[in-house]
DNA sequence: GTTTTATGATTGAACGGTTAGTCAAAGATA
DNA sequence: TATCTTTGACTAACCGTTCAATCATAAAAC
């Protein structure tokens, strides 16, 4: 029941940071689209930073268990087409998530402490740790340049690894602006394209 | 004298506004980093939203005139190559304004002001115009559509010069987030993959 | 079954800090 | 002297946060 109450909290809250901005949200405007009183919020949440904090540690907590990385951290050909699809998937199923986190990316000094944070730090804006293997962003990066090395194993000399894994980060991150900031719709003639180009 | 202590006032804030945010960069701040009281600052600029509009303006039209679109509208082949390039050098030129412009329309409801706005409109925030084409943002994607048309005519009805169109936008944002993202660096492989795949 | 007590949920007025914006006074210049 | 520039203390509004008071509920006592 508390659980419930806070899982709207943190939906309308994302909502409204997503939309309209983490700073211009106010505390109030939250209580309000949630039905409760400002002060009650405090007794969900210890902060408003809190709050964020949650919204966005859940939320990369469930992306992270559902792109199931950890089962053996290894792309296979057929593999690199599941997990296209699925961050195809993620977009639209997250969509609210993925603009309040590209919104704090945008923010130079939120970028770094970002990438390094999961899954171990308590704040997004002070300083935690340093970068590591354990870390989840850090663990998907490797896992795709790991597949385009073995890649180019296979083809030889003239592919170039690091160009291609240029290229996929950038297709991948336009990929996922135009679908989170764009009505829902169909997207798989572009996934079509990228599994295309890149598998 | 006093347009130059402008333009100093308004790099000063783009820097900021484009790395630590609009709405958490204060006008002391802004002050204090141009050597000016804060008071000075409303001498030049009416309020920070017309500080911010000012900035936008100004490099709108910058970016605008060096795209040199008014020309004839229309890219041949080798102009599309050029068309790429330019945006290359323009994204590493103004990285903080384009920062500040991603930051600004990952803000739902500044969007689709932005995308009509230009060049007539007095606010970002409160509505002014309805699309037309007569505002930047729109003849240039009037511009590119036509030249996947066009494309499409030579190549015949296998091309899909929809789906082509969306890549396009889709790979160039996603080129943009890298490049104003990263530290200042040679793009020229990457740049060379975009142009061979949409030339 | 009714009253009392205890516990936790809920409220909103009040507080303190911050910030955009103002303005009277001081300074510089011509 | 007159005009324009510059200052920084001040104001008003806003917002995150606190907290004393109220309400709801259910267990305990009778």
């Amino acid at each position: 029941m508390r659980d419930e109450k806070m899982t709207l909290i943190m939906d309308v809250a994302l909502k409204h940071f997503a939309n309209e901005g983490y700073f211009r949200t106010t505390i109030s405007h939250i209580a309000r689209h949630a039905g409760i009183s400002k002060g009650l919020m405090y007794n969900y949440f210890e902060s408003k930073e809190a709050l964020l904090k949650s919204i966005v540690h859940k939320s990369v907590n469930e992306i992270y268990h559902n792109l199931d990385i950890d089962k053996d951290g290894t792309l296979s050909t057929e593999e690199f087409e599941i997990f296209i699809r699925k961050i195809d998937k993620m977009l639209k199923e997250n969509k609210y998530f993925w603009r309040l986190l590209f919104q704090l990316l945008a923010q130079i000094d939120v970028r770094e402490q970002f990438l390094n944070a999961f899954p171990e730090t308590d704040s997004l804006i002070h300083p935690g740790h340093e970068p590591g293997d354990t870390n989840y962003p850090w663990q998907i990066i490797k896992m795709i340049r790991d597949y385009f090395n073995r890649k180019k194993e296979a083809k030889g000399n003239s592919f170039d690894a690091e160009t291609e894994i240029d290229m996929f980060f950038i297709t991948m991150a336009g990929f996922a602006m135009k679908s989170i900031y764009s009505e829902a719709g169909d997207n798989e003639k572009e996934i079509n394209r990228i599994v295309g180009l890149f598998k």
